[in-house]
DNA sequence: TTCAGCATTCAAAGCGCTTTGGAAGTTTCG
DNA sequence: CGAAACTTCCAAAGCGCTTTGAATGCTGAA
């Protein structure tokens, strides 16, 4: 059941049906109900390889595959992504994968993308400081838009979380309570996100006249390994840490293994806050004490980005979108006043 | 840049320019490499949607994102996932991603799909031990594979591994060493893949004598919680097994737990073996102590499977693919001898 | 009555590719 | 040498939609 069939039964031009159809203003109400119900009947959906052709429109978003593999990154992505697949399902497009793999670069799937026409725009997340994607992708005229943000001189969209006011706010808790000596188990510091955190933090220092300790910031994978591993030899040292802050409940968790095996109290002998992106299996409120954290959900991320892009995408007067969110710090069991 | 600029410019026809380039045999070899110069040199790349209109193929493949959500399952799924993309990538196919929705079901999103032709094939992934998808992506004459196997009276294309075999060796090597209380951590058996297992087990139960004891045998989340809660009740009891059997590494990192806290050691007073998916951080040999496990990647697994059903696809003619892979059992240190 | 103005509808021209059914040009062979 | 058999190429017809430009019927003002 093609349109011309459609139209056929319903002794009307395609141009009618299609217009009908699609919403147009300059078809009777009586009509469109008329062909409403037709399709409705025959179970007619429009082709979309001929709607593209058409419009030049593929419908399609596409999000790059993370190149750099490792659990909790894992978990994010895909907690992010099934965010932006619920909302595009729901906008009526379609996400495809995009992937650099062995052998094609990343810039050659942009190009084919681009090229073929395959997908209207990208989605590029966990960008880096200074992230070459983004002007690969402008120099190839492909609508972006990043979650996270970068340092880039020319505006582009994207949608990012608060990371660095969420860890100026955390650490404020950690100095309100006396804390003087505040361990940072932060990641790589090529990604942007980990950069707003660290200079977070190192704000919040200033503002309670801490002076700045190298020895006590880290940048390692957001496993429990490494958190147990950086929490041990911080806490083994000569004046140890009397809190953690934590990128990822991962490390959380290797803080709070380190802690116990030294027989210390988390929330007593040492605090400890982590941020949470709200996956669905790790979660801070069901850590063992309950987890101070800052708090926002990846998923909504995701919908909220793909939401961000197809209006930007479909309506062309709107502004270039640029959405920072503010992030939660909930307050539970593991912080207290500083040990004495 | 397209067909017909192109076939301008080299003073040929679209016909030829066209099948020239898709490699058909009726051009002869010196307009071949010509045309082939020609389009590398003007950078042409065929329009994805016109050709989609004319084939009627769209060159896309629907991978289903998966209900249910939990920590290992969304580490599975997306290294299948990439898996599948890198493959498909290297093809020439895309990867889009379907969902059930909160608004759609997953039939309705599966309709979809067909009537407006967004997708050639499906990709399904653990199936259910009798999976209605089947019947319904059949009754839609949409072509699809299955990665795992069900019980379906009709024959379709899958790809699967042992797990039944697997099983079984591991049991084996367990009965050998002399265990005869061998705790089985499972999976809900309602998946096909931990049903097999079972039986593998069981199996090897009987081949050894030693008769089914349902209090050994749970079937529970793949998470580390799940696993120390369960070995924990097990080794607590008044026998207790001398070897455990795991779904997953992150349920053997919870016997771990349990037998640590008892003051037991792996490989000495109690046994441990687990499937190892191959993950990217989650590896036996890196275990404490390096895991016996039986192996297969499930990587490796979704580049299978998207050649299959690539070939399933363009070659009419091939026999329905039904292919099942052996599994290694790797012996290391968290297996020994029955303590006595 | 006539014609501008509006509300509806339509025919037809693409979008850029694949593919069918020839038509030339070349070779082979009786 | 002429016809049959290949090679190699081409014109044109779709694929199923959107969209432009025009036609039709109807209303109300002149």
């Amino acid at each position: 059941m093609n349109l011309r069939d459609l139209s056929a039964i319903l002794n009307l031009s395609q141009t009618t049906v299609s217009r009908a159809l699609n919403g147009f203003p300059e078809v009777s109400e009586d009509t469109r109900t008329r062909v409403r119900a037709a399709a409705e009947l025959h179970g007619y959906r429009p082709s979309a390889a001929a709607r593209r052709l058409a419009t030049g429109q593929s419908g399609t978003l596409g999000v790059v595959f993370p190149r750099e593999r490792n659990m909790l990154g894992d978990l994010l992505f895909t907690e992010f992504l099934g965010g932006c697949v619920e909302q595009a399902s729901d906008l009526g497009y379609d996400i495809t994968l995009a992937m650099a793999s062995g052998t094609q670069s990343e810039e050659h799937v942009y190009r084919r993308a681009v090229r073929s026409a395959r997908v209207d725009a990208m989605i590029l997340s966990s960008p880096l400081l200074a992230d070459p994607r983004l002007d690969l992708l402008r120099g190839l005229n492909m609508p972006f838009i990043v979650h996270g943000r970068t340092t880039s001189a020319v505006p582009y969209p994207y949608l990012d979380i608060d990371n660095e006011g969420a860890f100026l706010k955390a650490t404020k808790l950690l100095t309100d309570l006396g804390h003087r000596r505040i361990a940072l188990l932060n990641f790589d510091a090529l990604y942007n996100f980990a950069n707003d955190r660290l200079n977070g933090y190192l704000h919040a220092l200033t503002l309670a006249g801490i002076d700045r300790d190298d020895g006590l910031i880290s940048f390692a994978p957001m496993t429990e390994f490494s958190g147990t591993l950086e929490a041990g030899r911080l806490l083994d040292a000569s004046s140890p840490p009397t809190a953690f802050l934590c990128s990822s409940i991962a490390q959380a968790m290797g803080v709070r293994r380190a802690a116990r095996e030294r027989g210390l109290v988390l929330g007593k002998d040492v605090s400890l806050i982590a941020h949470d992106d709200r996956l669905h299996e790790i979660r801070a409120e069901s850590f063992e004490p309950p987890l101070t954290a800052t708090q926002s959900s990846i998923g909504d991320a995701g919908k909220r980005v793909v939401k961000l892009l197809i209006t930007q995408l479909t309506d062309h007067e709107a502004p270039m979108a640029g959405e920072v969110w503010p992030v939660d710090l909930v307050v539970r069991a593991s912080t207290g006043p500083v040990a004495h």
